[in-house]
DNA sequence: TTGTAGGCGTTATCAA
DNA sequence: TTGATAACGCCTACAA
């Protein structure tokens, strides 16, 4: 690497101080236009660039947030990571983007590495309860916001920007109720996510406002969350006679997954079994019979979640913690 | 922020020198095993984290590096940061992402500021040439490698890391004419992009080496590139009567775009009309139809990049550039 | 209006 | 085996 002009470099150039180039460059009115004028052009015939690394060495900020992202390859992630891209770099930060792929060792590293590097702040979208907790305790100094899922009523303790659950599993199953539906498959993720268990709140809340049975054996989880999986336990969900005319899944994925065991055993959608997604990710309006689905901000999300962590970052002393629940709407398309 | 323990609190607490506890803490030979156990033991009891800031300044290496993307929300470039920042992770390195959405005026910026953060190397995904030339003039010491699309040529004089795409264009085409197929509409890119343009030429090689005649009419670009452009331009390539029984689509979200206008005019997929994307992006084998579609190893695509990226990087002098195209191949499901 | 000096936290060099 | 010193590039008191 050819060596990196300095301050030093311009004032020799311009003869003046470092301290005084530094001054100028940054504009501070005791330089007067003229000399200001000067500098900036030394500093552009030399080719100056800051160097931002000494700059957050002294001022102890990085204008940086770590990213902490359970799986960037999945676009509901994706598309969360495009707002707090977006965002951030409107208020002046950059991303440092850590991908856990749902590993929590992975995830324990990335709160190490980023911590090290001395970030402002840290998003994350956390495989774990352990590890928020961890971070809270081994890095309080650390301002951070829990994004999109978690664990259990403790999210009443932290900075938390996400969906309200219960609200969307209630809309979709309220829907598919007043289609006519009584005995509904609802295809769910792990309970140990909070979302989880609140969606199914939220189903439950459904049956129960419109006098239905809670059935059981129609709850099916997917221990690794695949796609693969949803197909796999769809069929064999056909396979007992549960007798169910319609699917929710908790995810469009799932929801995917499920459509196609339904096809594959010659079901028609939605004459013969109707199904309800939920994410609304952006294909799934373009398939051959477009998804209805409960539809989740993504961007939104992102965005309020960095603008809540930048909020905190400029508070001089700790507030208390803040919950952004934004409400979901359903996406009402031809899958019911 | 409270106050960050650093060497010199962790010297004042053993009786050694700032210098001496940096080697102790990274275990230089001179350092006895008993000193030096000492030495952990206080630095883990105060809690003592390395200021990798620091560390930068003095190394002059920030052991990041800059991840220019065009698109983020895109599935496609999502699943090359996975491999992007998966590598880069075995490596030793941070990933600082920078989302364009293909604005050339945020991909100079974008450059700028991960100039003047020092990242140690840049990946990009180019919105446009100049950006290309930009770096290589007035960044000169940033090694980059360029990444899944081009321009021209002159990738020759570059670090390139892409998908042999006359191949791939080639490879759709000769299935389709294979087939039976003799008129294939290809739904396609700007030819401002030399992606557009090879995999436009291995069209009409594998057209040539079949004997059938290049109809131009059958070739239709999407300046904006958009999913629903692609369903109005077919819709409209459908209403000129052009006589075509397959399509080609330049991506798989074109192939979607174009699947629904084929729907909604009552074509049955494949009997009436094949399809056959490109990208193979993760759900299409789960549409009613899987798409066949040309398989590009994104992920590897990604982890190529970083490796030839962090070759460059260690090179004590600046060797010629070097290109790795990796080949292709069709996923045959059912859409033909 | 301009300069001087010190420090942010780390590490390499030289000396003891 | 250990310490002192300087330097990475920047910014900001304080002084002139």
């Amino acid at each position: 690497m050819s060596h990196h002009i300095t301050l030093q470099d311009v004032a020799n150039e311009v003869g003046f101080s470092r301290g005084y180039v530094s001054r100028a460059l940054r504009s501070r009115p005791e330089v007067p236009p003229e000399t200001q004028a000067k500098v900036v052009a030394a500093a552009t015939k030399l080719g100056y660039r800051p160097n931002l690394v000494a700059k957050s060495l002294r001022s102890k900020k990085t204008k940086t947030i770590g990213a902490i992202i359970a799986d960037i390859d999945n676009t509901f992630y994706a598309a969360i990571v495009n707002g707090i891209e977006d965002t951030a770099r409107e208020k002046g930060y950059s991303i440092i983007l850590s991908n856990t792929d749902e590993d929590p060792a992975r995830e324990r590293a990335a709160v190490d590495l980023l911590g090290d590097k001395r970030v402002d702040g840290l998003l994350i979208t956390p495989v774990r309860k352990q590890t928020v907790e961890l971070l809270r305790k081994k890095r309080p100094g650390i301002p951070f916001v829990v994004v999109a899922r978690y664990f259990d009523k403790s999210i009443f303790q932290i900075n938390y920007v996400g969906v309200d659950e219960v609200l969307g599993g209630f809309l979709a199953t309220e829907y598919l109720i007043k289609k006519g539906h009584r005995r509904i498959l609802y295809v769910n993720a792990p309970s140990r996510f909070l979302n989880a268990r609140e969606r199914l709140a939220g189903y439950k809340k459904a049956l129960l406002q419109h006098q239905l049975e809670f059935d059981e054996n129609l709850i099916i989880t997917l221990p690794n969350q695949t796609m693969e999986e949803a197909y796999e336990l769809t069929k064999k969900a056909l396979s007992k006679k549960l007798d169910f005319t319609a699917v929710f899944a908790y995810c469009d994925f799932f929801a995917l997954g499920a459509m196609r065991a339904l096809y594959e055993r010659g079901f028609r959608i939605p004459e013969d079994i109707a199904v309800v997604g939920y994410d609304d990710i952006e294909f799934v309006s373009y398939l051959q019979v477009p998804l209805t689905t409960v539809h989740t901000p993504k961007y939104r999300l992102g965005k309020e979640a960095i603008e809540l962590l930048v909020r905190i970052i400029s508070e001089k002393s700790p507030k208390k913690s803040e919950q952004i629940i934004i409400k979901p709407m359903l996406a009402i398309r031809k899958s019911v």
